[in-house]
DNA sequence: ATATAAATGATAATCTTTTTCATTTACAGC
DNA sequence: GCTGTAAATGAAAAAGATTATCATTTATAT
């Protein structure tokens, strides 16, 4: 279950960030995205209502987004720096390494690995990032 | 267990590309190094040996020993664009979100998730990417 | 020793991301 | 509804990261 933008933008709000037209728009183009979007890809989609909307915005926005992990950043696939809604339960990825759909899944848990690395290595173990890469039904019959 | 720079140098020959003794350097930067390097550190570090290198045969290099798996690149905690030695077998990383330092973990296998994955999405699983981020001894008392 | 394809470094071009700062705006409080 | 104020925006430029081009150099097979 993927944040709307009705929830990311109550969120913004109640940690006391304005909800301004602008971020609004940045929350509704990745929202409304399927696959997860770049900076620069964000940009265009968001130009479209507000054409004097600065590129720098958008990097504002996505930085207040992520730290308040109302929308993920993902890695796999060789995009970095590409942004997905959110979600309000923990979750992992899986991405198609042909269109970019994601899909989130949840359930899965790391507790015993975590427990076994923390205690072979002494490390006390922040958190962790799991992604898949494959192709999605859709783009196995398309190839 | 980490690919040494002479396993590294040896692998990059037998795929036909020429021994270099800027590759060597590269190679020697990251395999002597604990913790993860970004391509304008690996610069750094390489210049003491060739003053006259240039940035681009860094990043030539690098993308080569991607491409042949003898090197890593790091994402969790912030720090896209680094990278690490390989290892010869599957394996994941566990990075410290202070220092660093990386510690490759191998043994852990995702096998099971990847077929429940697979059967509930459709999707042919290529790869994945698993990193845990956290303190590590060191760093946990130095605080 | 030599020929040759591959690799290098200099330079410039192209992105991408951050800084700075004057202007504008959302919204809390009246 | 107004209004004051802190926060947010956009323009412009700076700073960083990455890639392209090309003449020169070099590793290595023969």
């Amino acid at each position: 279950m993927r944040l709307t933008e009705r929830k990311i933008a109550a969120a913004l709000r109640r940690h006391g960030y304005k909800l301004t037209p602008q971020r609004r728009s940045v929350i509704r183009a990745i929202a409304s995205s399927q696959d997860h979007l770049t900076p620069a890809a964000i940009y265009l989609k968001v130009r479209q209502d507000h054409p004097s909307i600065g590129l720098v915005t958008i990097y504002r926005t996505l930085d207040i987004l992520v730290r308040l992990e109302l929308i993920c950043e993902l890695h796999a696939g060789g995009s970095c720096h590409s942004y997905t809604t959110g979600a309000p339960e923990h979750h992992h990825h899986l991405i198609c390494s042909n269109c970019g759909e994601v899909i989130d899944f949840s359930g899965y848990y790391l507790t015993e690995l975590e427990q076994r690395l923390s205690r072979e290595t002494g490390f006390k173990i922040e958190g962790h990032l799991l992604e898949f890469i494959g192709r999605c039904q859709n783009c196995q019959q398309n190839d």
